[in-house]
DNA sequence: AGCCAGGCAGAGA
DNA sequence: TCTCTGCATGGC
């Protein structure tokens, strides 16, 4: 029989399913009317009560500082919104992911998170994490009758699975990357507390050093996990939705995409990304639970 | 059955 | 600097 630790956020107006299953990460499961997920080596459940947050763990939790951090509990979004182009795409975006908050992830699992979604869909990406953490992450303590938790597996234990063995959470070629960037932060040569400090092209190329890394996984990691709020990161979805949305009628090339994308969307540029990105897969109805109908959302507080 | 998925690297023009 | 292709695996 284990004990749990229990706090109360207030937090008006935020959106816990938006924020938790967005696609910028990638380990929080819906169970009984709240999120359940592993961060920081600590098992955690989230629960959205009106206008409050609450939030139960299994060990001591301490000020729960880790817990504000992890969820920008500080941000005002308001303000971002506020920092936004005014343009209809955004207004939109806006009203329906209000209350979505970027997360600030752990940097290790942010990398490796992404490195195992290029070309898989989210749902696959999801079950691919799963299985290498039940393999390879250490047990964390988990309230009785709950299953077996594990944390994301640390970059040192990584380093040592063979490509093989790697591959049997069915991540395919991607298990080189991923191998080659445990190696790295392992041995200290790529330092997150490091990168962070760069201005953010510095900060990208530093990642983008990494095999398997390119433009869009680094800037994920920017801006999902480093506190790079400008980062804009480009995916097949946005990119279609940068076409659609602001040069209907041109014929913009990537490139010209990915310029637009920097100076644009302004200095939370990477909030704006996520509405976008939300957004229009809300719509296509690829969001689990939403239909592609505008189903009501479990928005805390209209 | 065939196409595509929160891309990237390497080759060839 | 650009376009094209292979890459593992699975969902639809």
């Amino acid at each position: 029989m284990s004990t749990t630790f229990e706090a109360t956020f207030p937090i008006p107006g935020h959106d816990l399913a938006a924020t938790l299953d967005c696609g910028q990460a990638f380990r929080w499961e819906a169970r009984d009317g709240g999120w359940e997920g592993v961060i920081f080596g600590r098992w955690v459940r989230l629960v959205a009560r009106g206008t409050t947050l609450q939030a139960i763990t299994t060990r001591d939790p301490g000020d729960w500082a880790w817990l504000r951090d992890y969820l920008a509990l500080d941000e005002d979004l308001a303000a971002i919104h506020a920092t936004f182009p005014l343009d209809l795409p955004l207004a939109d975006a806006i009203l329906v992911c209000r209350g979505l908050r970027v997360l600030r992830q752990e940097p290790w699992e942010c990398l490796a998170s992404f490195i195992l979604s290029s070309t898989k869909q989210i749902v696959q990406i999801r079950q691919i994490i799963r299985q290498l953490s039940a393999r390879h992450g250490a047990e964390v303590l988990a309230p009785a009758g709950c299953e077996r938790a594990y944390a994301f597996p640390a970059p040192e234990v990584l380093a040592e699975v063979s490509e093989v063995e790697l591959r049997e959470s069915k991540m395919g070629f991607r298990a080189r990357y991923l191998r080659a960037a445990a190696e790295a932060v392992a041995s200290g040569r790529l330092d997150f507390a490091r990168v962070r400090r760069e201005a953010l092209p510095v900060a990208r190329e530093e990642l983008m050093l990494l095999p398997g890394v390119g433009r869009k996984i680094a800037d994920c990691v920017l801006l999902f996990s480093l506190g790079y709020t400008r980062a804009f990161p480009v995916d097949v979805w946005v990119m279609k939705a940068l076409r659609e949305l602001y040069f209907p009628r041109g014929q913009p090339s990537p490139a010209r995409l990915l310029a637009f994308s920097e100076h644009y969307f302004g200095r939370y540029g990477g909030y704006a990304q996520q509405y976008l990105f939300h957004s229009i897969r809300l719509r296509a109805g690829r969001v689990a639970g939403k239909g592609a109908d505008g189903a009501s959302s479990s928005r805390d507080v209209p």
